[in-house]
RNA sequence: AGAUCCGUAGCUCAGCCUGGUUAGAGCACUACACUGAUAAUGUAGGGGUCUCCGGUUCAAAUCCGGACGGGUCUACCA
């Protein structure tokens, strides 16, 4: 045990935090402080997985503080929590840098480099920056398990996945299905939303656009619309800025509540009189006003203005069912082919649907299922089948006719590449097919690798049906506490109402393969959910089928579940046919939404631990908000469908950090920060206490240095500052928290006040910690270190210190102090764990109050009721204020402090408010250095009171009488105020009647003692006595003497008990006051004595209050 | 295009849920003061159409509707 509390040699958070990581690596803090909770209650805490391909940076710095305070707080307060780091190690990204780095493209990978060693050069890539990772969760004081981390590409953690697949696979929740997806024909291969989203995929591209007319067919259904054209030819006007499409047209679809219009007018190209619908809300972008019932008699080819009439107006729920012409009918897209693929099809109608607008083009879209996911939406629902009229190439199929084989889009550079979509439009303009014809801009998606149009194409894909769970994920959802609310319910709820089934297909290379073996005519497969299952396959298919097949896994099974080794495995089926794998791996979201059970191998290992709750469901995870539909979702869809439970119990998603100008950081714009030199420069508890003070974790943060430079200086400044200060005096006394502790009611006021307020404090604090409000707790503490501790108890403690004996009124000052500075460290440990250890360590060293050997292993302040005293911090901050307006009269009217002054008066309005004063009168008195304080009643017949409504409880009862009232109240005379205080009532006659109000309808102040200067704040007035009396000017001397001693003390360096003996040079105008003070300024000044002599030349002159005098201090001995 | 968050002093943010009559704090700036812990602090000063429009109400920064601006996510592989 020390003796000595060790004092710092300055703020250098950088450092100590330096010192503290040694320690904490010394004595493995981290791992303690979870085999310390061994058998307490768990609090189950999922870490999100990082990448470590690439560099960490400033905004993992922010998910990282709030998800290790949390897991920090909870450990203090008894529960054990477990983190396990994790590695997402899959995925698109970690490929595409390869690539890069190999300088190869998607084309050459099983040409110019095997799939296994491009998968083994991903796998070495996956970690690249893990180094960099360790390092900047050790700098940032993230705990949390490096050494035993879940990495998802080891073979258990797939294990796993498999499991998860083929127990959905059992449950009928894992299915293929087409897909419509964005498709390169230039690249031949399907592109994933990442890759389009990259930067400059969409282009300004100008496109050939037609409006197409669909000639209806003249039956049943079209009655209504033949009868309003008096039997003539209708047809519907569809848009498409792809024409190429047109070919595969399989419906028309209507907006339900649209309301559609019958026009007569005239084929602008043909001339050729036409009855067209479209949606009416589109007419002007066909029609000019001055057309409408223009004369049509006169019309011909050279007219230029298109005469044109509605006939009649119909909801397009009218017109669903109605059936129409094919408009490019060939042989490859007749009817027959169209039953060859869809049996029982109905093509070519009007059909209905949510997703059309009146925003472009008619209002009617031409729908062909294989080319846009809305299409093959609502082709599927009304059963119109699917036509793909252009192959994987991206030219159209044979049996097209004249457009038999061409390109839809100029994917081989051909240079004389003649574009189809125009010829398709001249064949319509000449057929009376087409309304209007013009080139159209529009932002189009490209492959980012080919700089090829893509187009979106059906594909075979494998889905998780997570629409057959919605409900229960909609349900379980309601149960999550996400903070902010608002995200549960309104980013995730609406996203979990629209949910579509989960498509888990990539084709790539470096990911989780699907466990689906199937026979080449497809009837059979198997989904393998471990992998024993696979190895016995393996035998058992080299029984059956011969001595070749898998003969390399016979011996050891499979050692590595990554292709190109599952590609190489045959199956046998039941009937004895060979199986192979399916090609698809699975989507990278799969793995982290798995994590809760691949982490720890489930169900091969560990199997209590989910089974039994121990380490399911999560009691909270933290991550940005982009992942809402990220891993938020995933660990939501697999929860439900395998648990039928929530993944997590609660949820923070934290905002984006961006630059101090409001702009997101990247590296384009050379404004991202780097956390290394911030941790560095700052410390990481200034970071981590800017991060969760400055704003709330789920608004945006705009990041500034100077913010957390603030925050050094203010916050940490001062927590450090009175810790040296309690240092200072503490190991001059030898205090030791060795007497026993002393009980409130024997200690002062004051230190009963700021312990009242200590303890407010850790309940506002676990308040907002317990319902994740981080930033509403750090502020709370701040205001209390800074306003309550340090500017006002240690201010006014100050000679409590310093002064006297080592008796009852300074241990109580020691011990109070010393309880504060011990409770803010561990209130703050969960934010700022190194500075708090550092602090608590110190003072722990010399009274070993606390059993351990870090902070983290300590309890959480438990707040005690019975300390708070809410009057007693009432009447604390009617002294406070009390102070400061007598403070600001003094600058008024320009008297120092020092000089001390005979009286205030304060007019107190009722009985409690004078108690309350009273029992703060010495504090009062001391603060602002005067000698009295007087309470004026309205007795004394001096104040005049001013009264106002109090317009919450009046304007409840009176209304609209309000205004009214309000000026009637104003307007009382003195003595309508004092009947109404003496009596409690008072009646008001208004225009609107007669009420009755009482006290606590109005608010009485005391508006002026007469003659007095005042000041007022609230209810509180106060009135200065300024008249200087020479006693009082003399004593106001001596304490200008007493300040300047101090300064030469100090400056002279002399220590705080270093008794002094000071010459005075005689004849000064200042000596009467000096000799009429001797005792007082001695006592103040630590000298025996004070020699009054003739002549003194080594001595320093001083000045007070405009008098001249020298004096010569010397230590003495 | 949809969803969502945000908009209050030069800057960073409280206050809004639960409406109440002078809208607060810190930083920065200016002046003065205080200090035997202080890199602090106190007092005073300048600085606000609470983004805008409309509504409800006796009363709106606060509640409702709309617009505008900014951010993010999504834009159909969830």
């Amino acid at each position: 045990m020390s003796v000595k509390y060790a004092e710092f040699s300055g703020l250098n958070l950088p450092s100590i935090e330096e010192q503290i990581l040694a320690k904490w690596k010394a004595d493995n803090a981290f791992e303690k402080s979870i085999s310390l909770r061994q058998g307490r209650k768990p609090f189950v805490f999922y870490e999100g997985p990082p990448s470590a391909n690439g560099m960490p940076g400033i905004h993992h710095v922010i998910s990282r503080t709030l998800k290790d305070m949390v897991c920090r707080y909870k450990t203090m307060q008894g529960f054990q929590v477990k983190r396990k780091g994790g590695w997402d190690t899959h995925g698109l990204p970690i490929e595409l840098g390869v690539e890069k780095e190999l300088g190869i493209t998607k084309e050459d990978i099983g040409k110019k480099i095997s799939v296994e060693d491009y998968n083994r050069k991903c796998r070495e890539a996956v970690l690249r920056y893990k180094k960099e990772w360790d390092d900047i969760t050790t700098k940032m004081g993230y705990w949390v398990d490096l050494d035993n981390p879940y990495v998802t590409f080891e073979n258990n953690y797939i294990e796993t996945l498999w499991w998860i697949l083929s127990e959905l696979y059992k449950k009928g929740l894992l299915y293929e299905s087409v897909s419509i997806q964005p498709y390169s024909p230039a690249a031949g291969t399907g592109l994933s939303s990442h890759e389009l989203n990259q930067p400059g995929t969409y282009k300004d591209v100008k496109d050939t656009s037609a409006v197409a007319m669909f000639k209806v067919v003249e039956n049943m259904q079209s009655t209504v619309l033949f009868n309003a054209s008096n039997g003539a030819a209708i047809f519907f006007m569809a848009w498409t800025t792809t024409p190429w499409t047109l070919p595969s047209n399989l419906a028309l679809t209507v907006g339900p509540n649209i309301d559609y219009v019958l026009v007569k007018t005239f084929n602008p190209y043909t001339h050729i009189p036409v009855q067209v619908i479209l949606a009416k809300a589109l007419l002007g972008k066909y029609f000019k006003p001055e057309g409408e019932n223009g004369d049509f008699d006169a019309y011909d080819e050279k007219a230029k203005l298109l005469p044109w009439a509605i006939l009649s107006t119909f909801k397009g729920a009218d017109l669903a069912g109605i059936e129409y012409e094919q408009l490019l009918a060939y042989e490859a897209n007749s009817l027959n082919a169209i039953l060859e693929i869809t049996p029982d099809a109905k093509p070519f109608r009007i059909i209905t649907g949510d997703f059309v607008t009146t925003e472009d083009g008619t209002g009617i879209v031409h729908t062909a299922p294989a080319f846009g996911a809305d299409d093959y939406r609502v082709g599927k629902k009304f059963n119109i089948g699917i036509l793909t009229m252009v192959d994987k190439q991206g030219k159209f199929v044979e049996g097209l006719g004249e457009f038999s084989n061409r390109y839809v889009k100029n994917y081989k550079d051909e240079p004389d590449y003649i574009d189809v979509n125009v010829d398709i439009c001249v064949k319509l303009k000449k057929e009376n097919r087409a309304f209007k014809v013009e080139k159209y801009e529009h932002s189009y998606p490209h492959c980012w690798r080919t700089d090829k149009p893509i187009l979106y194409y059906p594909l075979d894909a494998w889905f998780i049906k997570t629409t057959a769970v919605k409900d229960r994920m909609v349900k379980l959802n309601k149960t999550i506490n996400w903070k902010p609310k608002s995200t549960g319910e309104g980013r995730f709820g609406n996203w979990l109402e629209n949910m579509v089934d989960w498509n888990l297909s990539r084709s790539r290379y470096w990911g989780t393969p699907l466990p689906v073996w199937r026979t080449e005519d497809g009837t059979e497969e198997i989904c393998i959910g471990s992998i024993a299952e696979l190895n016995d396959g393996i035998r058992k298919a080299n029984e059956l089928l011969g001595g070749e097949i898998n003969k390399h896994y016979l011996h050891e099974g499979i050692l590595d579940l990554h292709k190109p080794f599952v590609d190489e495995i045959i199956l046998v089926s039941k009937n004895g046919q060979p199986m192979t794998r399916v090609p698809d791996l699975i989507d990278v979201w799969f793995d982290s939404g798995a994590m809760p059970y691949a982490q720890w191998h489930y169900p091969f290992e560990n199997k209590d631990l989910i089974d039994k709750g121990e380490a399911f469901p999560a009691d909270f995870i933290a991550e940005g908000v982009d992942q809402t539909r990220g891993w938020f979702y995933t660990l939501h869809a697999l929860a439900v469908m395998l648990f039928d439970s929530v993944a997590y119990k609660a949820v923070v998603s934290n905002g984006l950090v961006l630059d101090k100008n409001g702009n997101k950081m990247s590296k384009r714009l050379g404004n991202v920060v780097n956390p290394f030199e911030t941790i560095e420069k700052y410390g990481a508890d200034a970071t981590r206490w800017y991060l969760i003070t400055n704003a709330s974790p789920w608004d945006n943060l705009k990041f500034d240095l100077a913010g957390i430079q603030e925050v050094q200086r203010k916050f940490f400044g001062t927590l450090y500052n009175t810790y040296q200060f309690f240092c200072l005096y503490a190991n001059v006394d030898g205090f030791a928290f060795k007497e026993g502790y002393i009980p409130l009611e024997q200690r002062p006021e004051i230190d009963r006040w700021i312990l009242s307020s200590l303890n407010t404090l850790i309940k506002q604090v676990t308040d907002s910690m317990n319902d994740f409000e981080p930033t509403a707790a750090g502020r709370a503490i701040e205001e209390f270190v800074d306003a309550q501790l340090s500017n006002w108890y240690v201010r006014l403690c100050r000679r409590r210190f310093w002064k006297g004996e080592y008796e009852a009124d300074k241990i109580s000052a020691y011990q109070t102090l010393y309880e504060c500075l011990e409770t803010i460290t561990r209130l703050i440990a969960p934010i700022s764990p190194f500075f708090s250890d550092a602090v608590f360590t110190n003072l722990n060293a010399v009274t070993n109050q606390f059993k351990v050997a870090s902070i983290h292993h300590a309890d959480y302040p438990v707040y005690n009721e019975s300390v708070i005293d809410p009057l007693l911090e009432e009447r604390m901050q009617l002294a406070q204020e009390t102070c400061s307006l007598v403070l600001s009269l003094r600058k008024k009217v320009n008297i120092k402090v020092r000089q001390p002054l005979q009286k205030i008066m304060i007019p107190v309005l009722n009985a409690q408010m004078k108690l309350q004063l009273e029992k703060m009168e010495d504090l009062i008195k001391a603060e602002v250095n005067v000698k009295e304080l007087e309470y004026i009643t309205e007795t004394a017949g001096v104040i005049s009171k001013k009264i106002k409504a109090n317009f919450k409880t009046l304007g409840a009862k009176l209304g609209a009488a309000m205004k009214e009232a309000a000026a009637v109240i104003t307007a009382f005379s003195q003595a309508e105020i004092t009947a109404l205080e003496q009596s409690g009532q008072s009646t008001l006659l208004l225009k609107s009647g007669t009420y009755t109000i009482d006290t606590a309808d109005v608010d009485i102040t005391a508006e002026d003692i007469p003659g007095w200067s005042v000041a007022s704040k609230g209810k509180l007035t106060v009135a200065l006595d300024i008249t200087l009396s020479e006693e009082l000017k003399q004593e106001g001397d001596a304490r200008e003497l007493v300040n300047r001693v101090q300064n030469i003390r100090k400056e002279s360096g002399f220590d705080l008990t270093d008794r002094i003996f000071v010459r005075l040079k005689e004849g000064s105008a200042l000596q009467a006051s000096i000799i009429k003070f001797n005792d007082y300024i001695c006592r103040e000044i630590l000298a025996d004595g004070i020699d009054w002599v003739s002549d003194l030349k080594e001595g320093i002159e001083i000045e007070v209050n405009n008098m001249l005098m020298i004096v010569e201090v010397n230590k003495k001995g």
